[in-house]
DNA sequence: CATCTTATGCTCACGGAGAGTATAAATGGC
DNA sequence: GCCATTTATACTCTCCGTGAGCATAAGATG
């Protein structure tokens, strides 16, 4: 290699790839967090960059709205990897990926559409934890991990896997953090409690519930997953997957389907009010159980008042 | 285009495009923060992506090493865009750029390599406000950013270029926030400020002091900035940045450097203290002015202990 | 010894955030 | 019509993180 760091390809031969581009796209409907998936759910769209595309940005909304019917809100780019043994040649990659992360609302999406809306806790049965946490954690999920921690080789590597674990899923009355969806996925993968870790060895088990995916959809969806999480915390990314009104407990259990974790209600609207990141509408919501709330918009303003402006997140310890 | 989003391109011809690599190398030395240039400071190094390498991650890694001698520390994706006007063709991009974040130290970068470390202020002269704000941002900034805001076709559309500008700026009393890099970098391309956004209009104007980039390079550098000024708020990659021994001033000093603004001492060590991040080594720091400091070894545990460890930093409005 | 510089310990006050209590306003069952 | 239930909304209380300042210690230098 020269020495010099410059453009030094620009001079030999080009290796010449392909660029696909991914999108994990979120929306939440009745409190249900749902990602459009294809193929019977077992993809994440998809579809191939081309010279047509302005840049990589249009290129993904253009494509998106073609495929949905509706332009997306919010679009964020969330990361880019060489693909492996997806053109058949597993040595070296000669295709690119590009994964974005789009927000916007169920009904807005055309019908007659192949793609359809899954639940995204389909895929992530462990990352639920409105209701405290899933059963299956302490049942299943856990004996199994301390298993694979065991597995080690040395008793430092034991020490230091489990302590791995038990952050990532709030084990040995440690907090749960609800971004670390990433890191669980992972660890889940190098466990090999997850079918996608199995795949080629001739037994695809699944140990722990959820639906996998083709090819690294899954570990992506995890990305945008844990992006989301954590962006909700300090951007009003909230509101592109509400509709045009609502109510503050409809907000309230948007933010609590995202996060995967119940809020404080009263000091939730008090974090809501102070930051003035909505306005009433004088309207009140119809058909109600209980005391009718009021309705409620953003205040579309706030983007240009502020550099930042959060959704910090109440979060209930118990 | 198809209606079933799907892989649609893989049953037609596939474009086919090149993947460059693009490197924003810091390092921080006395309190002065560096970032590794080639061509005499006009360009970060950049190297085309190959089918020899395994993954972005590893190539760029592999491909700095042989550029400096020395093994990255740390290694984290930046953004990834498609290049226009690169190749020649204006319309259509066929590059793509993957950016990437490097952290490591200066002394370890091997002599003989025709790239050299240049002060990242030399760029970005309006981020450095350990010293308060710069001087030439109220006598020589501000009015040509009101000129620009008045400059707008409706009298909205000004109000709302000026507060983009005060936002950014910290003008009009509001509080400098030293994390928007990137959307300083691009009001200042925006306004026709910097030599970058008057290329090939014949008169490539510089306004305002900092050193431009060949291509979209000064950009990408901002990125990388604002992604380093944000992380060492929640992440303690500044030791990334430091010897093995240090003291609290000189970690400090590192701190403020890529911050660009100052912090409250005796806060600062309680912060890096009762986080535990730093052990004594039990030596004390030699040839110092004034009374002596213990010197400080990074507590390589902490990363594994905890899911999130930060380096708050106690910024003095003053 | 006086002064300068840096290190280090301690206190104080404000405000944000978690958590709980209390009250209001609607619906539906009996 | 009354009561249970559900949701909305208003306050309060307390703890602690954090910005800020004061005070003292420990070295060098003249």
């Amino acid at each position: 290699m020269a020495k010099t760091p410059t453009k030094a390809g620009a001079s030999r031969s080009v290796d010449a790839i392909t660029a696909d581009l991914v999108a994990v796209l979120v929306a939440v409907t009745d409190g249900a967090p749902k990602i459009m998936t294809i193929a019977g759910g077992s993809a994440l769209p998809s579809g191939p960059f081309e010279f047509t595309h302005r840049s990589l940005q249009t290129g993904l909304r253009a494509w998106v709205e073609a495929q949905t019917g509706h332009p997306l809100g919010y679009l964020e780019q969330l990361y880019t990897f060489a693909d492996r043994g997806r053109s058949g040649d597993a040595k070296a990659p000669h295709s690119i990926s590009i994964s974005y992360l789009g927000l916007t609302r169920e009904d807005q999406v055309g019908a007659g559409f192949a793609a359809h809306w899954s639940g995204w806790y389909d895929y992530f049965p462990w990352e639920d934890h409105r209701d405290g946490a899933p059963p299956f954690i302490a049942k299943l999920l856990t004996p199994r991990l301390k298993a694979w921690a065991k597995s080690a080789d040395s008793s430092p590597l034991q020490r230091e896997r489990w302590q791995r674990c038990a952050i990532t899923f709030g084990l040995d009355n440690r907090d749960w953090n609800e971004e670390l969806v990433l890191q669980r996925y992972e660890l889940l993968y190098e466990a090999g409690l997850i079918p996608e870790a199995n795949r080629g060895n001739g037994r695809e088990t699944s140990v722990v519930p959820g639906k996998p995916m083709t090819s690294d959809h899954r570990r992506i969806l995890a990305t945008g997953l844990a992006r989301l999480r954590a962006k909700i915390k300090y951007r009003p990314v909230v509101f592109e997957l509400m509709p045009s009104e609502f109510t503050l407990l409809q907000l309230q259990r948007s933010v609590e389907a995202l996060a995967g974790r119940l809020v404080h209600k009263q000091n939730f609207r008090r974090l809501i009010e102070q930051q003035e990141l909505v306005e009433e509408t004088g309207a009140m919501a119809a058909d109600t159980v209980g005391r009718p709330a009021k309705l409620f918009r953003f205040r579309h303003g706030v983007l240009a008042e502020r550099a930042v402006a959060g959704t910090k997140l109440p979060l209930s310890r118990t």
